[in-house]
DNA sequence: TATGAATGAGGGTTCATTCAT
DNA sequence: TATGAATGAACCCTCATTCAT
């Protein structure tokens, strides 16, 4: 059953309004983006811009939740299947910090770590997809060592080393620096799962 | 020659000031946060906290300056004269991530990754003693290499790496959760120095 | 020459609007109620609701004078034949409140005390229509007393102590409530015909 | 204890911004006027208003206390302590209808009809104190019926009667008219209470 | 030091209205 | 007729900042 022409392109329209607000809330932060500078953005005044978001707030939301979306369709979907917990864990951190370094909705994605903003049930929402982020990372950690594929360490310290090493890319990575994207997940996942240790 | 009572006085009010104002900043970010709330959070009106600061940017200025020396003097100072540079680093490690987890004032240097707020001269001052610290890792990780104390990897990576797990705890870490701060500390220095590689 | 199916049909849905309309500025007011209210009310969106009319001031107007034609339909046109002053007094009275208590579009009649918001032609078209009513009643005193009725008065207290009993009424009657709409009639006109005074 | 001065000052400002604010919005209504146009009439700008007011619903909230205020001070409290029913009633009728036609503050006190403007709280609040006013008028009513003053008369019809001359006065009255204040109020009490009947 | 009062600029949001489709 | 998209103006309110006292 075929979307209608005219669904696609208000579809279309309502993405592209998601991706020019990322892009700015990226730069400034939530608070620090008004809403005339996203319509500015968007090629429309304030009060068109309010013909397709319903408040900043629910704007914010709906950003977050393409951007869940997006990671959950480039990044978990595509790796949760690896039987090797120890390939699902590497395939999944350099997936990871490819889409926050080149993919094309990065900034989509990034603004997911802006917490505290959203309120109530939206808040709760998307906590709760970041929290199975969370443990889906712990599972493989734990898999991965009983099948002795890692060491023995606490998962949770694990997940979280493995998150700080992935998102804080985006605060330093220069597309046009010295380092690729692929060079820096690849960079990543070495220094993460072989170990910094001599001979290792 | 001693400081006088008087200034002494004003520079723990001063100091007070920056701490209460971080506080605030750290959970609305400084877009989010007015300087009425950091006033009435300080015990004084809007018009009396302005006797104290010159203006709300420059507030964030001088705790972004606070903050580093914090940091300089809590972390860097007592390690950089460490000869053992694998030591080092991991004394480093340790000791930032209990700054930004059990540190009495760790709300000054979170604020510290409040990102294009400052212009000016004022950021180039704070970018210039951040990016100190990402030369001091480099340099500590390539010294720790020509050893042959770890493996041959990229030293940015690795600098970033380091940062991106240490600095991202202050995100999800709960003083009253499973893990002391301690733990995570060492934890975290375990995971990136050990590696997870089976048997290391 | 009877009137085509098609206006007629054109007809019930411009009064169907104009009574929606009314309901909702009876209870919020002309500048308390959006244009978007109204379309929503009637089933119709924004620029739906604009084909029916030309703008929310002329809105107003039509159903300020459609509330006139009702009043001066079931009111005026039905008392300002009765020869004898006082029954012509008594009956319009009753009338009166009967048509902003139980009539079926009480709403179009009562936002006729809405003054002051219409302008220019509008609002003198309006306001002549009013001021007719104020005459008629201050004749049919002026007769009554002539004829020895009621006692002598200030005609223009009379007509306005009268409006006052009778279009005050919306403001606190309640079809729930414990007097019937007929009740009220009643006892309003015995209130001020009978008058108070012990064994009248 | 004599108020100081400055809070004197003070509240006299309070007051002025309250009178000020009721007069606009007794010509508008609510919504039909901004806080810009208050402003303006104030002498301030509109941030330099909320210096003094919380929100434009709490500004009316304090027109309407303070128009409570004025009638039970210029008309209840005056009233409430003669023994005789009918007395009682006819010089509340002819105080009420003073206040709302000579008043210096009559707006304040005619604002009291902005019915469904506030909500909550502070609805509930004065609805209560008009609600005190109706039945104080029934319990007089009941009275002066039981003493044989008045004819026997549902109360309640009395009350709202009473009510519905006495502040349906704002609408018609002018003071340039022919009529005076006094005029008004002495005919509508005789229009009552003398009553119509001939030879009453 | 501290404050209450004030302000211009801008915040997010809604308004009545228009117009191509 | 009907609509979705768009707009300029206005809405209520808060901002960081200043200044006389």
């Amino acid at each position: 059953m075929p979307v209608p022409a005219k669904d696609r392109a208000g579809e279309a329209r309502h993405r592209e309004i998601l991706e020019t607000a990322a892009r700015l809330i990226c730069k400034a932060g939530y608070e620090g983006t008004s809403v005339q500078e996203i319509a500015l953005a968007c090629g429309l005044t304030k009060a068109g811009l309010y013909h397709h978001i319903p408040s900043k707030e629910r704007l914010l939301y709906e950003i977050m939740s393409y951007g869940m979306d997006l990671f959950e369709e480039q990044v978990l979907s595509r790796v949760q299947d690896i039987a090797d917990p120890l390939e699902r864990l590497k395939s999944c951190m350099a997936r990871n910090v490819e889409l926050v370094t080149l993919g094309a909705s990065k900034e989509v994605t990034i603004i997911l770590h802006e917490t505290d903003t959203l309120t109530g049930h939206s808040r709760a929402t998307i906590n709760a997809r970041k929290k199975r982020y969370v443990r889906f990372l712990e599972t493989a950690f734990r898999e991965a060592m009983k099948r002795g594929q890692i060491r023995e360490v606490n998962p949770t310290v694990a997940a979280f080393g493995f998150l700080g090493m992935v998102l804080w890319t985006y605060k330093w990575f220069k597309p046009s620096g010295k380092l690729s994207a692929r060079q820096v997940a690849e960079g990543m996942v070495d220094l993460l799962f072989t170990g910094l240790a001599a001979g290792g």
